[in-house]
DNA sequence: GCCCAATGTCAAGCAACATTTACATAATGA
DNA sequence: TCATTATGTAAATGTTGCTTGACATTGGGC
């Protein structure tokens, strides 16, 4: 799976930090997620997409 | 996490089997994601949403 | 009554996700 | 220079997803 929280996260100009905090996990498991060392769960995808509010589709995509 | 598993694969005549068999994973599998025991992974989610041709979101929502 | 397909459930085991703690590096600014 | 922030990474640990194999139940058709 391959994902766009990077882009997505200086868009909007957050640390993974920020986005860790209203994610509610923690910040090494965004860095891993973003550097594609393993996939979230279905539900931390949801509050993914809920937070940068678009459909999961937009920003995880099989690779 | 709820789904609408059940329905889809009436709406085509598939037992758990077929279904199991379309996404490459057992049939104990997609009993327990249908009866909520627990989530998909999300390159899973990936596969059932695109093995019933709708966004993942139609298919699964928070519960 | 019997058989069979479908479903639900359990246990044991392995792989993957997610955690905390910790350390290293580079960039920024006082 | 020194302190701070952001990021990457690692080890150890606990949790969850998925597996195989097995067993019980239900409902329909013969």
């Amino acid at each position: 799976m391959k994902n766009r929280l990077k882009v997505l996260r200086a868009e909007r100009d957050w640390s993974q930090q920020d986005l860790a905090d209203r994610l509610g996990v923690s910040r090494q498991s965004v860095n891993a997620i973003e550097t594609g060392k393993y996939d979230p769960s279905l539900p931390l995808a949801f509050t993914i997409a809920e937070t940068f509010a678009m459909p999961i589709e937009e920003i995880f995509e099989r690779g």
